[in-house]
DNA sequence: CTTGACGTGTTATGGTATTACATACATAGA
DNA sequence: TCTATGTATGTAATACCATAACACGTCAAG
C-alpha cells in the first residue's frame, strides 16, 4: 500500500489524489458501500452483475472499454455477449456510479458517488491516466452559455485532453 | 429563404440563430470563402475532396456521421472507402473548419472558422439539432479546474444534452 | 529526371454498440 | 399458494464506427 488508510482517508477522495499514487483498495471498498446505499435509496437494484462490474471498474481504477469489462465478466461465468456489459454499465452511469468517457469509448467508476457533481475528465495524452475533476464551476458556465440560446442542459460531457503533472515534468 | 441576406447578415453568425430557422446557403458561402483564406494561411491545401466535404457539412447543416459523408462523396465519384471520408474530416477538424461531436459519433461544420473559440455543443435530445455555442467562459472554468490538479489542458470536448427552445415549448 | 512529401484510392480488419428475441427471476395481488 | 407483471439476464445476429497497411499518382525541390 502506498499509504495507510483510515476509513476517512482523504487521499482517495481529494481531487489532488487523482494523479497521485495511492491504495485503491480502500477507495473501492468505501465507494461500494456507498453504492449499496445509494441504489437502495433510488429504488433500483444493484444485482450481482452490476455490482461486479462496479467492482471491476474500481479494481482496475482506469477507464475500461465495454469489451474489457465483458472479458472479465465472461471469465467469471457471466454472459459473454456485449449487451451484458453495456446494460450493466448503462445502469451504473444512470445511477451516477460510473461515468462514460467518450473520448476513449470507455467507462470509469465514479469516485464520488452521491455527491451531486458534474464531473470533468482530464485525460493525459501520454500516460492515458484519467482523472475526475470537480467541475461545478464548469457546469455553471455551460448552463449560462446554453441559457443564452434558450437551451436547457440536462446532461453534460466535459473532457479535456492534455498533460498530467508527472508527464509535464518528464516532457520538460 | 427564411430571411433575406446581406453579405454581413448577422443571423448566420449569431449564437441565437443556432436554433432559429434561417437560410443556410449564405452562411455556407461565407464560411467557404473564409475557409479558403484560412487554409492558405496555414500552408495547407483545401483539395477538392476536402472542400467538397466541407460543402456537404455546410449544406446539410447538421451533424453527420463519417459514413453519411462518404455516401455523398461516393455518389459524386470520389472514393467510397471509409478512409476517404475520415481523412478529409480529420483535416477539417485540424484546421478548425469542422468539429467532432463525440456524443453522436458525428461531425459538423464550424460556423465561426478562424475566430479562436472553444466551442460547446448543445444537442437537443428530441429533434437532434446541434448548436455550436460560444464557450470561452466554459473553457476558462475548465482550465482553472484542471490547473488545481496540475493538469494542463490542450484540447477540450464540451457537449450538452438537453432540450432546445422549440422542443421545450412543445414539451410544455 | 529523380527524389521525397503529400494526397488519394482500395483492401482488409478491428473495435464499438444496438436490436430483437428468449429465458429466468422477483415481487405483489388474487 | 398461484399467477400475473415487471424487471433482469442470456444469446444471436447485425449494424455502425474507425484504422492499418499498402499501392498509385502528382507535384515541387534539388
Amino acid at each position: 500500500m502506498a499509504h495507510d488508510h483510515a476509513s476517512d482517508c482523504p487521499a482517495c477522495q481529494e481531487p489532488a489524489a487523482a494523479f497521485a499514487r495511492h491504495d485503491h483498495a480502500h477507495c473501492a471498498q468505501d465507494v461500494l458501500e456507498r453504492a449499496d446505499g445509494l441504489v437502495a435509496l433510488s429504488g433500483a437494484r444493484l444485482t450481482p452483475v452490476r455490482r461486479r462490474v462496479l467492482e471491476i471498474l474500481l479494481e482496475e481504477h482506469r477507464a475500461m472499454g465495454a469489451y474489457d469489462v465483458l472479458k472479465r465478466l465472461a471469465a467469471e461465468g457471466y454472459g459473454n455477449q456485449p449487451p451484458v456489459a453495456y446494460r450493466a454499465l448503462e445502469f451504473l452511469v444512470e445511477q451516477g456510479l460510473a461515468h462514460r468517457v467518450r473520448r476513449l469509448n470507455a467507462f470509469t467508476a465514479c469516485m464520488h458517488p452521491g455527491e451531486a457533481h458534474a464531473p470533468a475528465f482530464l485525460i493525459c495524452r501520454l500516460c492515458n491516466t484519467v482523472a475526475e475533476a470537480p467541475a461545478a464551476a464548469v457546469r455553471e458556465a455551460l448552463d449560462a452559455a446554453a441559457g443564452l440560446l434558450g437551451f436547457r442542459v440536462e446532461r453534460s460531457t466535459v473532457e479535456a485532453l492534455g498533460l498530467c503533472p508527472s508527464c509535464q515534468e518528464q516532457a520538460a
